[in-house]
DNA sequence: TGTACATCAGTGAACGCGCGTTCACTGATGTAC
DNA sequence: TGTACATCAGTGAACGCGCGTTCACTGATGTAC
């Protein structure tokens, strides 16, 4: 019937889905541009309205497939404190300071998407449940709810340390910043591990 | 000579530069178009270029006018931790989180300033340093330049709550997160007020 | 005090451009016989 | 096995629109006489 294998356009529409995440991260969502991310997918703009109904929806594709693809990062983190830390610790480094394309979806979008549309806040809503979880999870096995607000506060801090990282003009303090996060963030975590 | 006082187009400038900060707040700088603006303070499209030389320096401007005003209203709190836990309690609040338009710049603008030209990014450099030097000089009045690494933390874990905050579409657990944020903002305070 | 003039902040139409979106089409493919 | 056909993922030109920027101009004002 279908004259191509049925994964075929799923495999294109993933193809398109990070592209456009890529290029969302390194230049925003309204800093990108349709034609743009479908040329780095190797396609024309035209077949992009056969795998999306609007930019709109993109986005929020966008922002559901890099929130749980973050999620999931930390679900295959190293169990107990050791993973948590080795998370921060390669979170607050040069390197993903410096390749927001490849890194966080928070870090690079959280306040565009707070400007955009329902779908894509619910779609960041989701996502965001689903790390502070994760992250609740590490920090006390136990009794994850009884740490929601450390995962919170750790969460928000790293991302907005990164943040402000990428804003700095200033090498020296931009480093400082960072190394200061690691410092900061190391407080968050439990004295004791809870596993063993 | 001059026809009108001399201040007559610096009050223009100001007006103008109000307009895009509290635009670029609420739809972001790629969100705001110079007409929109232009006719927010009451002045048509041609009348910009009579002010600054192009978008770009408007918005290094706003930006330096912007965290400079949030420099003062922290220098402005009564004195000691007192004054550090007021400007908390009222930064991490419903009312600022749903009106970004009067708001934090860090809040509204961190990760499109991470993503501008130099000057714009150097205009956030300065800013930034003088309200992580104010935030500092509270936390440790007698050391400010021990307390450095703790005004970091708490900075950007307050902007990255508010952040959080502006982009979940749950109610519920946007308010937990501006809960959690004010009790792990207490964290970041000394726990004995140095001053007297 | 009254008039002519120079100044220049502000006007508003126009520019080229890239945006999101539409659509008539192409052409490689799997199926039917 | 070979040929005609239907499918539909992808093409690429075109659309209206809003963007940042330019520019010839207007007209209210302070100054000169």
């Amino acid at each position: 019937m279908a004259r191509y294998g049925k994964e075929h356009k799923d495999v294109t529409r993933k193809r398109i889905l990070d592209s456009a995440g890529r290029l969302f991260k390194a230049d925003g969502v309204d800093g990108s541009g349709i034609a743009g991310l479908m040329s780095d997918a190797g396609l024309t703009n035209g077949a992009f309205y056969a795998h999306f109904a609007s930019k709109d929806d993109l986005v929020a594709s966008v922002i559901a497939e890099q929130m749980s693809a973050q999620a999931a990062a930390i679900r295959a983190l190293p169990h107990g404190r050791d993973g948590l830390e080795l998370f921060i610790r390669e979170y607050l480094t040069p390197t993903h300071r410096d390749n927001p394309s490849a890194g966080c979806p928070s870090a690079a979008l959280l306040d565009e998407v707070a400007r955009s549309p329902d779908v894509t806040k619910h779609a960041y809503t989701d996502g965001a449940n689903a790390i502070i979880d994760e992250i609740a999870r590490r920090l006390r096995p136990q009794r994850p709810e009884a740490a929601r607000a450390n995962a919170i506060g750790l969460y928000t801090m790293m991302v907005g340390t990164l943040q402000l990282a990428r804003a700095l003009s200033d090498d020296e303090l931009s480093q400082e910043v960072l190394t200061s996060g690691v410092a900061n963030a190391a407080a968050f975590l439990p004295r004791d591990p809870e596993h063993h």
